[in-house]
DNA sequence: ATGGCGCGCGCAGCGCGA
């Protein structure tokens, strides 16, 4: 089973890039951020048309999430406390049990704001939320887009940004915290070499001097990750015109035993 | 040199992202 995770940033602005996507990659899940509308507005007949079941928590304009799915899914929650309203959860059970999550950490806008503490906060509730499921003994694998690069090796110049937000070592340590759970960083655990990006800047030509970030990713639960096979990025999605500063990020996970 | 680009909203230019 092929699961991804992307940021489209709009998926009405980026529907022609997502089903053309969709047709090459041939993922069984797909995990999206920042769909930037209303779950009226989504494009529920694209997709549906094209054999996706669809799990949706959008808003006006801002934020939202949603999952793709080849097979049925039944939802499981749509928020996590302490969110103040904002879309930026969704999860969702598979026919097998898996369960899986898509979800979108605030940015933090700069260390010093108040929207810092927030982002800390949402990444302690994912947490809490982990917890419980690895208490209910679930199998489960969360995906998005968690604004923090883990790691020095997960920035295109780890000196300039030293401290600054997506880097700052309270993030960083609420990111570890979930990898204390027990949690895998998929796409880390096969590829552990520096400078794999999965977002660019828009400005300044990051894309062509490859000057990006790893902030995209997937985090699967002790079981699910035995069964982890391979991972990658997919830059194809970032190269075309008028393209989301995000890529696709992707695990296959083997059949459950 | 601290901006650069692209989105939604809505019809000019602002807020926001990372």
């Amino acid at each position: 089973m092929k699961i991804a995770t992307w940021n489209v940033n709009s998926v009405k602005a980026r529907l022609a890039h997502l089903l053309d996507w969709l047709d090459e990659a041939g993922p069984d899940v797909v995990l999206l951020q920042e769909t930037k509308c209303q779950n009226q507005d989504f494009p529920r007949l694209e997709l549906s048309s094209a054999g996706w079941h669809l799990a949706l928590r959008g808003q006006k304009s801002y934020n939202g999430v949603a999952i793709l799915s080849r097979q049925p899914l039944v939802e499981t929650a749509c928020e996590l406390p302490g969110d103040q309203g904002e879309a930026r959860y969704i999860e969702a059970r598979l026919p097998d049990g898996l369960i899986v999550a898509s979800l979108y950490v605030p940015m933090g806008q700069s260390v010093e704001s108040d929207r810092f503490p927030f982002k800390l906060a949402f990444l302690e509730a994912v947490g809490q939320r982990a917890k419980a499921l690895l208490t209910a003994d679930a199998d489960f694998l969360f995906g998005g887009d968690y604004n923090v690069a883990p790691g020095d090796g997960d920035v295109f110049d780890s000196a300039a940004m030293q401290g600054q937000v997506l880097c700052h070592p309270e993030e960083r340590r609420r990111f570890r915290q979930l990898l204390f759970l027990g949690l895998t960083d998929c796409f880390h655990a096969l590829h552990p070499e520096p400078h794999q990006f999965s977002w660019w800047d828009y400005r300044a030509g990051a894309w062509p001097r490859d000057q990006g970030l790893r902030i995209d990713h997937l985090l699967a639960s002790p079981r699910v990750a035995d069964r982890l096979t391979s991972a990658g990025i997919d830059k194809g999605p970032r190269g075309r015109e008028k393209a989301s500063d995000h890529t696709p990020v992707w695990c296959e996970i083997a059949d459950g035993c």
